[in-house]
DNA sequence: AACAAGGTCAACCGCGGGCTA
DNA sequence: CTAGCCCGCGGTTGACCTTGT
């Protein structure tokens, strides 16, 4: 048996509601509430469908409904929780207090899509339209996307139990070879985040496609581990209620991690980056001491991957993307982020393939300076540093 | 002033999930 | 377990408005 209509269509008024009708809808709920909406109309002496009934009292007439313009806030809002939940308008509009999800999908349509759009960012994915583009022709990210999702997962679930565990203490991170002048870090004051738990099962399951990626192409197949950790503790204080997030093709092949100092350079990828032969970029050059945070053990070249990685410093990496702000030696700026783990990807600009540094290092850095600058208003707004 | 093109947004449509008998 | 029903959601439509020529 087919589904009957949801209501009798002949001799329903349909279109725009007149004043007259508002103010029937309007008096009876105030009276009745709406109860069943089927039965509504009838009750209160309009000739419409109930579901017409519902739809004009959600989207319209319904006293907590904020009209008028959108403030810069709620598109920032808007648009990280797009990048996080995607098309789920009434997920967003749950976070926007007093506006409909139809509004918030009409705004979005008319207004923030297109402007994403001629900023050359993908509305749908959060990234440049050029990167999506090289993603898709790496295939071989598939089988780490499985992983790392897996991963997340594991450690989202971790993470909720262990929430329910502690107390929140802030993680306030400093260095002993910090001079005591020079904060190791003073991002959360710019952006106060929640402490952050040690995310070890992330951490595992990078260790082991590292390992399984040691005898490949050794020079070719340098690994960020601080990139890929930060980003993917970045990532912990996501709501992130489905499991589709964000992570996918970008966050798996990311590998480099961008920092700028104060006039705007970003950092080498040699520097930024920790290699798959236990050695942290830098090798010593003469711009280790300047970016100092992430070459700071870059000298022991007989670590391992992992042991490479010292907590304040994967703390200090995620607290650049999830926060942003100094690195309070000289002149190193971390670059900001939130929530907003396939956007970071973007605008440090992360390249998206393992690439070989030897021949293509220039062109890298030359390419995550003209992404961020494309796109570095925009990421200045969304970030409330405008 | 007239027309066309593009933009905006309220309202509609159809689908799917949840509840109940 | 299934069918019937209601509700909410997301995509789409089309009337109205604004802007450009």
């Amino acid at each position: 048996m087919g589904r009957p209509p949801c209501c009798e269509k002949t001799g329903l008024k349909k279109g725009p509601w007149t004043p007259e009708e508002d103010q029937k809808l309007i008096a009876f709920i105030e009276n009745n509430g709406h109860g069943s909406w089927r039965a509504l109309p009838a009750k209160a002496g309009l000739r419409r469908c109930g579901k017409s009934c519902r739809l004009r009292w959600t989207n319209y007439l319904r006293p907590d409904i904020k009209r008028g313009k959108f403030s810069l806030q709620e598109e920032q809002t808007i648009i990280q929780l797009h990048a996080l939940l995607g098309n789920r308008w009434s997920a967003i509009a749950s976070h926007l207090p007093k506006r409909t999800d139809n509004e918030i999908k009409n705004y979005w349509n008319t207004h923030l899509k297109k402007r994403l759009e001629k900023m050359g960012i993908d509305p749908t994915t959060h990234k440049p339209k050029m990167e999506s583009l090289i993603h898709f022709k790496d295939g071989s990210n598939l089988s780490h996307m499985a992983q790392w999702e897996s991963a997340r997962l594991e450690a989202e679930a971790r993470l909720v139990r262990e929430s329910k565990l502690q107390e929140q203490n802030n993680i306030v991170l400093t260095s002993s070879s910090q001079p005591p002048q020079q904060p190791r870090l003073i991002l959360n004051k710019i952006t106060p985040q929640p402490s952050l738990p040690p995310c070890l099962d992330v951490l595992k399951a990078w260790q082991s496609s590292c390992s399984q990626n040691k005898n490949n192409n050794d020079k070719k197949k340098t690994m960020h581990v601080h990139s890929m950790y930060a980003m993917m503790l970045a990532t912990d204080d996501l709501e992130s209620p489905t499991s589709t997030l964000c992570f996918p093709q970008s966050m798996v092949s990311t590998n480099q991690i961008g920092l700028m100092n104060n006039e705007n350079y970003l950092l080498p990828p040699e520097v930024a980056t920790v290699k798959e032969d236990g050695c942290c970029g830098g090798d010593g050059d003469s711009s280790e001491s300047s970016w100092r945070y992430f070459t700071k053990h870059s000298t022991d070249r007989d670590e391992e991957v992992m042991p490479c990685l010292q907590d304040d410093d994967i703390m200090v990496a995620v607290d650049a993307l999830r926060g942003g702000g100094y690195y309070g030696n000289n002149d190193v700026v971390a670059m900001a982020f939130t929530p907003l783990s396939s956007n970071v990807n973007m605008a440090v600009g992360f390249s998206n393939e393992v690439q070989d540094f030897d021949s293509n290092q220039d062109l890298a850095t030359e390419n995550l300076e003209v992404h961020f600058e494309e796109n570095k208003d925009y990421w200045n707004s969304m970030l409330g540093y405008k």
